[in-house]
DNA sequence: CTACACGCTTGGAGCGCTCCAACCAATAGA
DNA sequence: TCTATTGGTTGGAGCGCTCCAAGCGTGTAG
């Protein structure tokens, strides 16, 4: 178990440590005989550069701190590809942990990584109050994903709600919707937004918004469709449905078929976040689709500025989503 | 951004930096006065202590590498936080990196890992081949989850798929099944384990097992089931079907309810692993569930047993699942 | 023949921490 | 009174590495 150090390769390839250091680090001032005697008898040992020794001499560190709210969430895998993808290509290493959506936990994760010394932090949809964040950013570099902040030390990446919403109405409306409503996502984070833009583009048309109160769940999602079914005359029944999310998308569908309507012939219906199961082809769901791994990247880029200190001024991007075109929506019932 | 070192707590509490170590490591032998000194130094500046030095000057390492293949599997989600739990518990911290599927990734994220000198690595379902899992374990403990290992240096954390599989086929059999078909996994690698159950299973109850050949995925399903009902007369059609996965299990029900099936009352379906998915009410699978935290919790576990030294002989831990019955099973029709 | 610039190489200090041997009262035992 | 003993505290070495100043041999100009 005993691992190599520098000072057996320095022995071995018969130069000084200070020299394989410099080798690499691809410093150009090496001959090419020392650096190729250097590169054999590392790779001969199995030598591996211990990135905590290199921190601490270098005192830069190249771990790059990631917490995730919520694991089980597929969205943040995606993201999570994304800040990996980016980290490798700069030369840094993610050390990750999970808050399981508790402020708690969030909170002793955010410790976890800070005794990293890490060169900067992303926090993925964090719940923590904006007083921890603060103090974090004291500390390194934070950046958050899907979550904003008022704090000019802290950088945010989230996706545009107001557009992609606009995309989802704007799509009913190509194909000859007029008379389209929205289940409200409550009090979810990403609710406000996507309601904006869905009474804006309903506004844009000249078209009367109807926002039926519901959640993000399935749940949910059937029950304001059943209330909406018992409640408003077959005729003045919307002709498509744009949904909060996927989750309760599913739902509302699963209601309508229940009660002999078909998609997207009787009634089309559009989710958001493009979620795994929305591309299963029995559910073949028409969404819109957030650019995760641009998202991930994003995280990266903005926090290697300030590490870099290229920036000190606060980024906000905001991603444009994009419109997933499936099975679910189709021209209107004539 | 400059953090306090020990140093500075030690010159603010007017002790030896020996001292605040001692503290910090809750040694005994410090008079309560100075604890109580150091402690409120350490709280007044801040202080946070060095992962990295620690590792580096007591030459143990308090950080564990995990590394996944496939993050956006929620399957892992689960395990993680098993993982995590545990290692928070003993003290460690987890350093998570991700595979993506691809032998090459997985072999440069593993040497990401190996290069923090981590206390032991936890392979999520790796694809790596044999020869480098085994020169990981040449430089640490390792611990598999969720693949096989025939290396005495290497723990392993798996499912009983052949107990699972029985499960499922004697659930359908108490419901009054006998005709019960099994859709293969072919060559996923948890698929042989779930073909040997059902087989069992099947035979240990005087019943003949019938094995359509098929694939862990919906539309894999889907053309097993369209060729089965092409294929086999309606009178000895199975009542029942045990697929190999929740994926397969979803596209069956796709295809079965398209030809006019209903289920359960015309034929029941079992699926395997308890996808987040399989629990949407409309789809509300019976499916058969793995412990994963309990998996995670395990592979720290044997993880550390090997840190610790108490242990060099194989752990082969075989994780007993458990049934989820819901609303696609019931009895024969008669 | 000296000066001195240049390319390559090296020893040494030091990053923040742990751990050990040594030290220093203060008390106990002879 | 002198010597252990004990509990509490400290300086220093060193973990594996980086980085700097300095060293060394060679070539080129003055």
């Amino acid at each position: 178990m005993a691992r190599p150090t520098m000072e057996d390769v320095a022995a071995r390839a018969g130069v000084s440590r200070a020299l394989v250091s410099l080798v690499l680090n691809n410093s150009p001032k090496v001959s090419d005989r020392r650096r190729q005697a250097v590169l054999t008898a590392a790779d001969e040992l199995g030598y591996q550069p211990h990135v905590m020794a290199r921190a601490l001499a270098s005192r830069t560190s190249t771990v790059l701190g990631v917490m995730v709210s919520d694991l089980r969430n597929a969205f943040f895998a995606d993201v999570i590809e994304g800040l990996e993808g980016a980290a490798r290509e700069a030369g840094f290493e993610l050390v990750l942990n999970s808050g399981s959506r508790s402020p708690g936990r969030e909170k002793a994760a955010l410790r976890n990584l800070l005794s990293f010394h890490p060169a900067g932090v992303v926090l993925l949809s964090p719940v923590l109050p904006a007083s921890a964040i603060e103090a974090a950013a004291r500390t390194c570099p934070v950046v958050l994903v899907s979550r904003g902040s008022r704090l000019s030390t802290v950088d945010t990446v989230n996706d545009d709600g107001v557009a992609g919403s606009v995309l989802a109405v704007e799509h009913l409306i190509s194909l000859g919707h007029r008379r389209i409503a929205h289940l409200d996502g409550g009090t979810a984070t990403t609710a406000a937004a996507r309601r904006r833009g869905y009474r804006l583009a309903m506004k844009a048309h000249g078209l009367t918004p109807v926002v039926l109160p519901s959640e993000h769940t399935d749940t949910a999602g059937e029950k304001a469709v059943r209330h909406l079914l018992d409640t408003v005359p077959r005729a003045e029944r919307p002709t498509a449905l744009f949904c909060g999310n996927d989750f309760n998308a599913f739902g509302a569908i699963s209601a309508l078929e229940e009660e002999g309507l078909r998609i997207p012939e009787d009634i089309s219906v559009v989710g958001y976040d493009n979620t795994s199961f929305s591309a299963l082809r029995r559910v073949s769901l028409t969404t819109v689709d957030q650019p995760r791994l641009e998202m991930g990247r994003l995280a990266i880029e903005a926090l290697l500025e300030r590490v870099r200190g290229e920036r000190t001024a606060p980024a906000r991007h905001l991603l444009h989503p994009s419109l997933v075109p499936r099975g679910t929506t189709g021209a209107p019932p004539n």
